[in-house]
DNA sequence: GATGAATGAGGCTTCATTCAT
DNA sequence: CATGAATGAAGCCTCATTCAT
């Protein structure tokens, strides 16, 4: 008799706001990616979640608040997935590169979360908070993870001396592009190519392009 | 009479009127491209060109017939300067595929031209008929055109026996990327760049990447 | 058993429940004369009473009902202690106009509730309900109060033969106006003045204009 | 033939444009003095003025900006009437005071702007741009004016020599009360007292108040 | 043709009120 | 009794579009 009831009383309403969070996110992201930015209505994304108006504002200070809130329950996830895969990776350069790019690619770029950076490139200009939110929280993690993931390589000896910032842009733009296509024009000439079609040639390309000329000569 | 551009007043006003709706749409091209579609105020396109709002109504249906204008007006002047850049080139296909991206870039990528794939990406999901229209006037036409290159690559034994669709992809990742980042975030990151020093990266990466192994064996 | 604040937890239950309304109207004062009526929201209220806002519900029909209820519980007692103050005064009338106006500053103007006439004379407009019962039960027995002290004054040959009707209001106005100085604009400039500064100069005008004229000719 | 045409075609929409601003404050002020700045809609605004929410917008850039509009039009004329009144005034520092409290009276007073220091007051706490604006705008300089006239008076040797910065507002004090009465509680009580009735007994006891006493004795 | 004043629908956000637990 | 999640009606403001001049 000391309050068993008070905990059963009360599941039902704590699942729901509980679940809440996620419910809104998930189908802001939906909106967010189909949309863009500025022309998702925030009417829509609780009526997606099947709420009111009024309870979004319950969970998150706004619609900026709940951009963030998409971009941290879905990207930063993926980019400590990849810290972590880079710290204690044992195999050659190679093999790390093509596991964080795929890792990249299998948890951002082939889902839903895919859209977001076409939102980010399309719309930073109009939202400077979240342009540097992004830059901060996403870009930067980001290009230190792929660089070091190229320093390595070079450090070993297994890449060339290369200019480890400007290749790390160039390493992801494909990456980034194929993000981009899914998720507007041209979906078809490219789309229609598989992700292992896609993939299988991108490596061959940039790890030619990378690797030590094999005759071991410098450079 | 001691200057053309003296003529009688009629004429100053005829060639003013016919001016319009080019002064128009570069003005909306520097908005959209700063600021998006949906950001874009009429308003303010109209200030820049300036004319008064109703006026733009006198030349454009509306906001939408007003994009669709800046990128087909902006666009294809583009794409006939970068076909007749590349007609009748002589020298071995690697310097035919560095003359072609230079090309684009010094025509299209570095100019304010360099906004529009990005607008494109951006939008192409709210305007469907845009995305049509620009995948077959430009992006056909440009694949087509790199295609011709690769392959020309390949037949004169230069180049390794790529799959030609992916890699044309894989080739103008970087150049695109490289526009987008030049009009929205991460412009200090990159673009801090020279366009010399991103291009030279480049190159080496993609060349060694497409290149017949140096060996002479097959692949 | 030690002491009596110790009782049964039942008690303390109890008591709590019977507080409520108390403590809900003391959280609503607070608010309300610092924020205003509009303002006020009945979230902060709750949450200064340490409930919740649902519970508010339970003791008040709403927001409506909680401002009348905080004037009338602010007010009623104040008016009894300053009448208490006044009976069976002995001294001359200037004294006594002295020792009620000090009386009325210290129990209403200096505290909390003096906060509550600027309440009123805001939002009678939007509660006449509240403004008749305000002018009903204050105002009037105020009115009553302050021109029994000048009537006595005159009857007593202290005072000139002033209107007194309008004299109350002009003696009134001085002390209101210092009750609403502090609790909204221009606090430094006038709320810098100590209470003994500004009320020594406030009955050196006043009573120099009520006396008779030394010379003990008539008015 | 030069031009008459352009100036007669535009005569009606020039006037309304010149007229709107006028028509928007008039009826703002209507709406501001009798429900209050933050109940104020300003649809109702718009409305009461015959014109749309959006019209609002093309004078004014906001509720603040209005509220501000309706201040400097209505009150600041006055105030200046007033320090030029005390500029050029040649009698002796009763009269003055007379004209300048009679004149605040007739112009601000008695009108519909004698209820904007109620609401001020009232919601000067949760707008604090409109209280700083009122404050250095309107208070400041009242403050100042009516000092001035007190230390004529005391440098004439008319008046004794009372602190002048709390005399002010013990002056005032009455002016305020009546306008704030005039606009919300005890509409009867005080107001079915004329001016003439509620200046006179005001003005006899603030200056036998002021006054340095007859006999000609220091203070 | 050109102007720019006017419109009004629509978006974001707030908050008094309700009700299932 | 008490809770607090949920609602939905407004309010402020923006801006594409229209139309009288």
């Amino acid at each position: 008799m000391t309050s068993p009831s008070r905990c059963a009383k009360k599941t039902t309403h704590r699942r729901r706001k509980e679940a809440r969070p996620g419910e809104l996110t998930a189908a802001a992201l939906d909106l967010f990616v189909e949309k863009g930015y500025a022309a998702t209505r925030l009417d829509d994304v609780a009526a997606r979640a099947g709420v009111s108006k009024g309870t979004l504002y319950l969970y998150f200070d706004g619609k900026e608040a709940l951009f963030k809130a998409v971009v941290r329950e879905g990207i930063l996830p993926a980019l400590a997935e990849g810290e972590s895969l880079v710290a204690g990776f044992a195999g050659n350069s190679e093999e790390l590169l093509r596991a964080v790019v795929i890792g990249i690619w299998r948890l951002i770029g082939s889902q839903r979360l895919g859209g977001i950076p076409k939102l980010i490139f399309a719309e930073a200009g109009n939202f400077p908070e979240i342009a540097s939110f992004y830059h901060e929280e996403v870009i930067q993690r980001g290009t230190t993870l792929l660089s070091s993931v190229i320093e390595r390589g070079i450090a070993r000896g297994e890449f060339r001396a290369v200019d480890v910032h400007v290749t790390v842009h160039l390493v992801i733009a494909p990456v980034l592009m194929r993000m981009i296509w899914r998720h507007s024009i041209d979906c078809c000439a490219i789309a229609g190519v598989t992700d292992e079609g896609y993939f299988a040639e991108y490596f061959e390309i940039m790890l030619r392009g990378l690797r030590k000329s094999p005759s071991g000569k410098a450079n």
